[in-house]
DNA sequence: CAAATATACATAATTATTTTATGCATAAAA
DNA sequence: TTTTATGCATAAAATAATTATGTATATTTG
């Protein structure tokens, strides 16, 4: 996904929080959807976002829609009601990771 | 070092940082020190946190120094000149990665 | 006093995630 | 007509972490 590799295990998070925001998205959406949101700061490979969007719909956090544009088939995902709960999680972990990060690294925003 | 696998990239950041506040550490200390800052959120593992400190005196980011106390021995680490180069680095890739996650995850703070 | 816990380092096997490379196919632009 | 863009997919390799061990000494607890 990137050279800087904190964004490791981040995956999941932008991919839920955008069919969160977006109702259904097909996999090169999402790669552009990045790009643009992230001004080119994060470039998502494919490699690692189809297995990704895979193993989610795997775990019933996503359904699959098939459609045909200009001859070029889509494969929309859209969150199911798992997903929408797992969403929520995922942002929160993140929240959390965030702030733990900032307690370590500027010792002034201590927790507790 | 945690369930939450958003931590995944983040441990050279992690050691490079207190190394930049305590001047030096030993291994066993680092991980009771994140313990403690983080009020027990995130763990470290031994398995991960060995073989980062030895990666990081391989590149030249941290010096050694032995020394026994109660006939036991400490491993002492701490900053190279180039390490302390690096230390800026990520810390200002941690900001760019939360500044980022925040533009994906929170429409708002879209960037630009 | 014996057993458990804490201190202190280290590595190997496994697992998970990502990068890099490759493949197929159609459409549009240069 | 070749390159770039759109669209999906997977396999090999690299990276990073977890889990499981191993060694050793010190301290605490029952």
């Amino acid at each position: 996904m990137k050279s800087a590799n904190l964004y490791k295990g981040s995956l999941t998070t932008i991919i839920l929080k955008l069919l969160n925001e977006n109702d259904k998205m097909y996999g090169y959406e999402i790669t552009q959807k990045v790009k643009e949101i992230t001004n080119g700061e994060l470039l998502i490979t494919e490699g690692a976002l189809y297995p990704s969007l895979h193993k989610l719909e795997a775990e019933g956090l996503l359904d699959v829609e098939f459609s045909k544009v200009n001859n070029r088939t889509r494969k929309y995902y859209k969150l199911t009601e798992l997903g929408t709960q797992e969403t929520v999680n995922k942002l929160a972990e993140l929240e959390d990771y965030i702030k733990t990060m900032r307690a370590l690294v500027y010792p002034k925003f201590r927790l507790q």
